[in-house]
DNA sequence: GCCGTTTTCGGCCCGACTGTTTTCAGTCG
């Protein structure tokens, strides 16, 4: 694991630990942003912490002395001591308890001061025999949500993938705009800002009747708990079993919670900015209203006076980034990663944009569909360009074509091409990426492609070194022309590939080479930092679908989403060129 | 613990909901 990667876990621990002894609130906060920063950096801090250079660490915005010092210890004797002083006085089971929706830390060392409750099991025995209730502000009902709030969190196992929560997330909104009175719907918070994994779903509505958006909301088929019901909020679980057995295979959440905000219409825009977060975003457009003498709430932009009157903005996002005298900032970048330092923002890359997918497959590897029906659908999406890209031979489990189908299926394709006006198909290959580095095909044969989408499929378990000469290897081979899902990783499911990514990126840059974002939610690799750091060096990104079945070309709007999140523009962008550059640059290649 | 157009001290975003309270604490986002 990489120093930023651990740091960030024992930050977050550190946090979470001192709330519970009842530390400074403001040093509780402090910890718990370096760790968001820490996660969100693109650099090793490893080399830096371990020469003992402060001096950097600290021009970090959010690390500060303190911090740095506990990087550079971590770095150089692989603990901080900070955090071992507290888990020696905190019990491990106390900090599952911390975990359970409504319970914070003032409660839990209440319980643990008073009755000795140092785990989930502990608390469980308490209720059952009373002590719990004999605690201040304890009543039934408190107890009632307890119980309720364990079996939740017993039952969830995570984090929900953005490919999950989203649809649901539309169904909500779809059932809000057909309620009468209602005016607007739109989702918010972290779906919004396409993160890759979501806690919650926020829903916002603008409605002249709250009671039937309310009644609305709490009975929609698939509610298995309401947990509020508010003037203008309302809280509800769902049961993502609903949905069907597509995802059985998964393990993860059986619910979630989805939270409805009933807004006035006139601060629509100031609500939905509110909603949409993230929570570091806020605080630091706060900040810049706070320097012009103003106040953002969730209601509008105020004067800040005694009698602030009516708010200079508040109808749209847009016109209030406008009167703070900044760039309006796409929900994805709204990350507190810079959006305000920077200079002016990028045009980010927007669904719209993209005119191409370069890696698909068929039935004469693993894919469902048919070269006809999957072009069809690729020219139903305004594309130019269709490339076709099954497995190479040595992914037998995915039916991978032995070099003689190969050739035959690059004949077929040609010809195709020719029949299907208006949409361009190309004959390529998702080609393995061997655990040497080597790729799975010969000379002769890739350079007979149209165009190689190299991909490590095997060995994805491999030492960061390793899996960096693996990659440099495949980038420096003149052929290829795209690394598919450079890391291999499975959100929540599989680490994948740790390699040097400042090296493999420098590479691809030098040798002409995309790096892909896989859009499917269960990838999303390159993930969003990672493409923060390519686009700062000016490398190729190629955002595909890795279409097997109709349903994946959907998959688009979240490889779009962490392009946005990475600031990829249309430029740095290969799918989004037109016909004539996107194939002078393949061809440059041969 | 972090930070600085009030710069090494003294602040640190702001409001809703619940459940338990007679005015508010705790939690959440």
């Amino acid at each position: 694991m990489s120093l930023n990667q651990n740091a960030a876990a024992l930050f977050a621990r550190i946090g979470q630990m001192l709330e519970l002894t009842g530390g400074d609130r403001f040093r509780v906060s402090a910890a718990a942003k370096a760790s968001r920063i820490l996660k969100g950096l693109t650099e090793d801090l490893g080399p830096i912490a371990e020469a003992g250079d402060t001096k950097t660490l600290v021009a970090i915005e959010g690390i500060g002395k303190g911090t740095a010092g506990k990087l550079v210890e971590l770095a150089q004797t692989g603990t901080i001591s900070e955090h071992d002083e507290l888990a020696a006085k905190i019990p491990a089971g106390l900090m599952e308890v911390l975990g359970i929706p409504g319970l914070g830390p003032k409660t839990v060392k209440l319980m643990w001061d008073d009755l000795k409750i140092e785990s989930v099991a502990d608390l469980k025995a308490g209720i059952a025999d009373g002590s719990v209730e004999g605690l201040p502000r304890m009543g039934a009902k408190t107890i009632e949500n307890i119980v309720a709030a364990i079996e939740f969190m017993e039952s969830s196992g995570g984090r929900l993938h953005l490919g999950i929560a989203r649809p649901i997330a539309l169904r909500f909104v779809e059932l809000m705009k057909g309620v009468q009175g209602t005016s607007r719907a739109e989702f918010a918070g972290s779906i919004r800002r396409g993160e890759e994994t979501i806690g919650d779903i926020d829903i916002l509505v603008a409605t002249e009747n709250p009671d039937a958006a309310r009644e609305a909301f709490t009975s929609m088929e698939g509610v298995s708990r309401v947990l509020a019901s508010g003037e203008t909020k309302s809280s509800v679980r769902f049961g993502i079993g609903e949905l069907g057995g597509r995802f059985k295979d998964l393990s993860g959440p059986k619910e979630v919670q989805v939270d409805l905000r009933i807004v006035p219409a006139e601060s629509w825009g100031a609500a939905l900015s509110y909603f949409t977060g993230s929570k570091d975003h806020n605080v630091a457009l706060r900040k810049v209203a706070i320097k012009r003498g103003m106040t953002l709430n969730e209601y509008g932009l105020f004067n800040n006076s005694d009698d602030p009157g009516d708010p200079i903005a508040c109808e749209s996002e847009a016109g209030i980034y406008a009167a703070l005298g900044v760039d309006v900032v796409p929900p994805a970048l709204r990350q507190d990663r810079g959006e305000f330092t920077d200079g002016h923002l990028p045009h980010v890359i927007e669904l719209g944009d993209i005119k191409s997918d370069l890696h698909t497959h068929t039935v004469d590897s693993d894919g469902k569909m048919t070269l006809l029906e999957s072009a069809t659908i690729a020219k139903s999406r305004g594309f130019h360009t269709l490339a076709i890209t099954d497995h190479s031979k040595s992914s037998a489990v995915a039916n991978g074509l032995k070099p003689d189908r190969l050739l035959a299926q690059i004949e077929m394709i040609h010809a195709f091409d020719e029949s299907f006006n208006g949409l361009t198909v190309i004959a390529g290959s998702e080609v393995d990426i061997l655990v040497d580095g080597s790729l799975d095909y010969d000379d002769d044969l890739l350079n007979a492609l149209d165009i190689v989408v190299a991909s490590p499929h095997a060995g994805l378990r491999a030492k960061p070194k390793q899996a960096t000469k693996r990659l440099l290897k495949a980038i420096s081979h003149p052929a290829v022309h795209i690394i598919g899902h450079p890391t291999g990783r499975l959100i929540q499911r599989r680490e994948g590939l740790e390699p040097d990514m400042n090296e493999i990126i420098a590479a691809a840059v030098e040798h002409d080479v995309a790096l892909e974002i896989n859009a499917h939610w269960l990838r999303l690799d390159l993930r969003d930092t990672h493409v923060r750091a390519a686009v700062e060096a000016g490398c190729k990104i190629a955002i595909d679908c890795d279409v097997h079945q109709p349903g994946d070309y959907d998959n688009l709007i979240y490889g779009v989403l962490t392009g946005q999140r990475g600031w990829l523009t249309p430029e740095l962008c290969v799918n989004c060129w037109d016909h004539d550059r996107l194939h002078a640059w393949l061809r440059s290649k041969r």
